[in-house]
DNA sequence: AGTACCACCTGACGGC
DNA sequence: TGCCGTCAGGTGGTAC
């Protein structure tokens, strides 16, 4: 699920609960070893005992955060979420990470297909760097956004959900952006013209922006959204824009919903 | 460079 | 009720 929309308000979650609280103690679960590809889950848990949350930054789908040491980064995979809770019996069913902080609250990284990462980093910079994220969806310009698509000669959902292109939009948000602005998923990015290029950036900020404030929950989306349609099949269902039937097929192997009678191919 | 396919995991769901 | 195949919104590697 988490893509930028969703990892935003995770990044406020955050933000406005475990900042500022000594650790007292970090907790790995042994299955949970997979997760961490880039530091030893035992040197994870040593940097972070004692330290306290400082500052939180969103990148792409990579939500950072500051301590007085050096900053976690986790990236959440499929099925990847935060929560902050108290009694035992809040806890999420799959909890993977654990901080406990002096106030007797603990947070908790639940991962539940383990697909997600959890690492410790120098800082943004330097973990963008690293990881090879393009600009984050949200913070780029128009200009450079119409660079880096002008060297692109693929399928235009495939373009945007290169995280080296630009970070943050996935499956879901792909065919949300591609819906609004009216370009079927499949179009080749080299027949957008200069006008089309910029509708898709606008587009896509707009829907992200939109979707953030609707806590990246689709059943608060506006009244003309095609992701709360993926829900029971979707498909057969008809266009809210145009009347067509939303049709579902895979498009560079992943699963895609689009409207072919108003998503016009390039 | 682009694309297709497999892999990594777990759980939910529909069909029989 | 239970078993089985299929599918799911993440990324990464490989082979063509």
């Amino acid at each position: 699920m988490p893509e930028l929309p969703d990892v935003e308000v995770f990044r406020g979650y955050l933000q406005s609960t475990a900042m500022h609280q000594p650790i007292i103690s970090v907790t790995v679960v042994e299955k949970a070893y997979r997760l961490f590809d880039d530091i030893d889950p035992e040197q994870f848990i040593d940097e972070l005992t004692g330290r306290a949350f400082t500052e939180t930054h969103r990148h792409g789908k990579h939500l950072l955060v500051a301590t007085d040491g050096r900053w976690v980064a986790l990236h959440f995979g499929m099925t990847g979420f935060l929560k902050y809770y108290k009694r035992e019996a809040t806890a999420p069913d799959h909890v993977r990470v654990r901080f406990d902080f002096t106030n007797g609250y603990r947070l908790a990284y639940d991962c539940q297909r383990l697909l997600g990462h959890v690492s410790l980093t120098d800082g943004p910079e330097a973990y963008i760097a690293e990881k090879e994220l393009g600009p984050d969806a949200l913070r780029i310009s128009p200009d450079a956004f119409r660079e880096r698509f002008a060297r692109r000669r693929g399928m235009v959902k495939t373009a945007l959900m290169d995280q080296s292109l630009i970070a943050g939009v996935g499956n879901v948000y792909a065919d949300e952006v591609l819906y609004q602005a009216g370009f079927h998923p499949e179009s080749k990015v080299p027949n957008l013209v200069d006008e089309q290029l910029q509708t898709l950036y606008s587009t896509m900020n707009a829907v992200l922006e939109t979707t953030i404030d609707a806590g990246a929950d689709p059943a608060s989306f506006p009244n003309g959204f095609l992701t709360p349609m993926r829900r029971d099949g979707g498909a057969g269902t008809n266009c809210p824009h145009c009347g067509g039937e939303i049709e579902k097929t895979k498009v560079g192997g992943r699963t895609t919903y689009y409207c072919p009678r108003h998503q016009q191919q390039l």
